[in-house]
DNA sequence: AATTTTCTAAATCTTTTGGTTTAGATAACT
DNA sequence: AGTTATCTAAACCAAAAGATTTAGAAAATT
């Protein structure tokens, strides 16, 4: 539970200045909130947040300019404990997913009566993610529609399973970026070993230079060993 | 709104023969109903999905055996309008996750009364997601600490900045798989032009290959255009 | 027992890449 | 006006990579 002492601090960022006057009304009327500062401008609101670190951003979000969800972003790379909270025109699946991903913690629609609002707040001040099941489903809806984009890319029809245990290992090093000469000391072959089993998988990756190769193994969901040029987008495997 | 008048088909799979005992009692208890089919084995659970096709797949998936997820994924892949239900005994943030990346349409804690089964059914079958609140925000905490993990991947002070705009056209090229050759005549300069650029790459990034020169591109959120060996995981930018 | 696959290795030759230096022409900035 | 950054280009050399052929040994399959 939070504590009820100690005022919320709000900051308040809406590019409508007349929506910005009526959230400001709505919040003081509430005694245990604080209006930190409110402003029409996603910068000067970044930097609103930087002075006062409020508890809660009340940050609006239109579809076509982007300044807000940018604006998400650097506030949530501030790495202050403040929330965000979305309060958007739009129950666009994409750009919920994309507020939430940034970092928001609760997306409120304006059409939404008022109280939600101030629910939002509380739930969100104390730690909870705040989205209605209505949002939570357009959410899930671009989320998991995004990731079987992402199996099809990795998973279809994939010439690596053509490949020999030997040959994925040669094909390890290469998507280390590794020379021949290296591949050989590492696998304890020769060099001349190596550039077989290279051409060997070439012909199977239907690629002739390793830059091809590595692309091929990279987009299809070959799995990039924690060293090298520094480990790749997570893709967990199930 | 479903259609009331026919019954809902669904289908259990738990690997605890007295969970899904109880469990099926408990759906068999309403009359709006119809269990097509019950089996403790994720295997035969999919082939039943097959052969049934029914609206809900009433799914148990435990944390250290991975056979549910890959269940929930194979179900998924059928592209049929059934839709799964997760039961579970944990709320992992993580397995809570990957449950819904993989299609899971509602997640259901086994703590919770036998009611919120029912509701997660009924939400589900109409098309709705159903994640309560607590679950949702254990959903978002793996979430969007997945997301800061590629973004810090991704943004982190990069060396991508110190290149020109030229530079950058060339290793555009360069991602793609080309040789020197044919960059050159893509971008219409002599090919010791390209090389001279790429070169001024290499030292830029610190690498003195090429395929090392892609590597880093590519994990440091360099946009890969769509020809190519196909493009990458989406990574959208703001 | 015979065949195929996989892993190993070398030889040879061509092509591509990478490293280095030098340098002219603009454009931009001090 | 002088300096710096960028884009262009060539020459030259060394190293690495790629293509192709041949071949032995062990393991797996038929």
């Amino acid at each position: 539970m939070r504590d009820f002492n100690r005022k919320l601090k709000i900051v308040l960022i809406d590019d409508n200045a007349n929506h910005l006057r009526g959230i400001k009304e709505l919040i003081t009327l509430e005694s245990c909130y604080e209006v930190a500062g409110a402003t029409t401008s996603a910068n000067l609101g970044i930097n609103l947040v930087k002075k006062h670190h409020p508890d809660i951003v009340l940050m609006d979000i239109n579809m076509p300019e982007k300044d807000g969800l940018q604006a998400i972003q650097a506030i949530s790379k501030l790495n202050l404990s403040t929330k965000i909270v979305v309060l958007s025109g739009y129950d666009d699946s994409e750009l919920i997913y994309r507020a939430m991903k940034l970092g928001a913690r609760g997306y409120v629609l304006k059409t939404m009566a008022s109280v939600k609002l101030i629910n939002a707040i509380e739930e969100v001040s104390m730690g909870k993610i705040y989205l209605p099941a209505a949002l939570s489903t357009r959410f899930f809806e671009f989320f998991q529609a995004s990731s079987r984009e992402e199996e099809k890319m990795l998973g279809s029809e994939n010439l690596l399973n053509s490949l020999t245990s030997r040959e994925v290992e040669v094909l390890e090093l290469l998507t280390e970026g590794i020379n021949y000469k290296s591949i050989a000391g590492k696998l304890i072959i020769s060099e001349t070993t190596v550039k077989t089993h290279v051409n060997n998988i070439f012909q199977k990756l239907q690629v002739n230079d390793r830059t091809n190769a590595v692309l091929y193994a990279l987009t299809h969901g070959f799995k990039q060993k924690g060293a090298g040029a520094g480990s790749k987008s997570a893709m967990m495997s199930v």
